[in-house]
DNA sequence: GAGTGGTCTAGACCACGGT
DNA sequence: CCGTGGTCTAGACCACTCC
């Protein structure tokens, strides 16, 4: 295999090797080439591929384990990441109890209701489509020490999950089930947090009161190419709780 | 110069070259032998000190300067990172408007009133000082789009800034401010985000009603050795604003 | 032109994991 | 034992900046 070389005479646009040799696994990963868990090429069966050194692979596989695309194991190989990978679980999961005596675990969340209904304005400006195009709405509470303190509501555009309605059941993992039904890869996301109050819903699905103060999170996750693929947003009871950020 | 090199004997406790010589650097950054915005000495020069090669004091500098302490410039050289530099001033103000039509600027700050007083226990923890140890404690408030959106109280044990009192005036990047009076450099920060309602002082320093939902940011900032320097509990109001984070 | 960081290569030795 | 990734080295060429 012999990769796409600039014009040597133009430097407008120029693309370092490895930053060609990254694109390259990454379309491997988007094309389900390579599934999660795999064991890739080591890194001299690479360069033998793309007729790079060992170096210049070794720079591309760095920016991807960093990425957590991949997972490097000395002695073993460089495998796919898998979304059950306990250090993704919680790379999208930033609420923790305020007593961290107790490593918090993975919260589990209850089904309320899925159905699919036409887009709002919001979701399809979220999920770049047409507005009332068919979404996927899911609505779960997440509970922390036995108190329902997460509502969350999923939405994804049904052309991107065909058969979904053929599913008996959904997974705590969604992320997990995208990858391993629709082979979609949830590679990052971004959120945005507001305070709000709480609402008629909150109360009915939490147990709490009206005019509570909670956290509303509204992420959108992204696939490897950094297209949308799901709109959610959670409301969070944040009195024995918090979001946790490091900067960087 | 040496660097001290384990026991080749033993791998416990093990440390790569290039970590070593970046705890070397970090030191000179520590110790003030490189100030803020200082050319360094080249990889080549800086290789030949550490007697080691120019490409491990790269993976040192590449790593240094991913954690925002270093800036390279390409035919100019290595230079040490200050607290003005835009790109650091915004990886600690994660507000910005939801209409981002308009590039959001920094917001100006008004103070309010500065005064040291004995620390909370809260302060304590925080800062890892005594309780009832002096702190000095500073208010402002904050203006987005000319509206009073953002409380801020900032407490910082008084022993970390000796004659701290003899100021005219608190500049609106007070990170700049520990730099250059007292050579603290904050590198990194962590942040706790809670939903919370308005109270009293609130009302009377932002013109809100009470009982409104209030966004609660609570920032522990830490210096190059990861000392706890600062704490910062901002309360703003989310209402044309948002928190935005990028995952990973 | 001299010096800098940015990229790319080639080869060495090591620790680790499995055979 | 072999193959893997992890580290370290040495040297080449390039683009950028300043003189």
């Amino acid at each position: 295999m012999e990769l796409a070389l600039q014009d040597s005479e133009t430097h407008i646009g120029f693309k370092p090797l490895y930053a060609q040799v990254k694109d390259q696994l990454i379309r491997r990963l988007v094309d389900g080439v390579w599934q999660p868990g795999m064991n890739i090429p080591s890194e001299q069966e690479l360069a033998r591929q793309l007729n790079v050194s060992q170096g210049t692979v070794r720079k591309a596989l760095d920016a991807m384990t960093a990425e957590n695309l991949l997972v490097r194991r000395q002695g073993r190989g460089t495998f796919v990441a898998e979304p059950e990978d306990s250090r993704i679980l919680f790379q999208f999961f930033k609420l923790t109890t305020d007593n961290k005596t107790q490593d918090s675990a993975f919260p589990e969340s209850r089904l309320l209701c899925w159905s699919q209904e036409p887009s709002t304005a919001d979701e399809a400006q979220a999920l770049s489509i047409d507005k009332g195009a068919p979404v996927w709405r899911i609505e779960r509470v997440r509970q922390v020490d036995g108190k329902s303190v997460i509502t969350e509501t999923i939405s994804i555009a049904a052309k991107t999950l065909p058969g979904f309605d053929a599913l008996k059941e959904i997974p705590n993992n969604v992320y997990q089930l995208y990858s391993s039904n629709w082979g979609i890869t949830i590679a990052k996301a971004d959120e945005k947090l507001k305070a709000v109050l709480s609402n008629e819903r909150d109360c009915a699905t939490l147990g709490c009161e009206t005019g509570v103060p909670m956290l509303l999170i509204r992420r959108i996750a992204r696939d490897l190419e950094g297209n949308p693929v799901e709109l959610r947003c959670s409301r969070c009871l944040t009195d024995d709780m918090h979001y946790a950020v490091n900067l960087p």
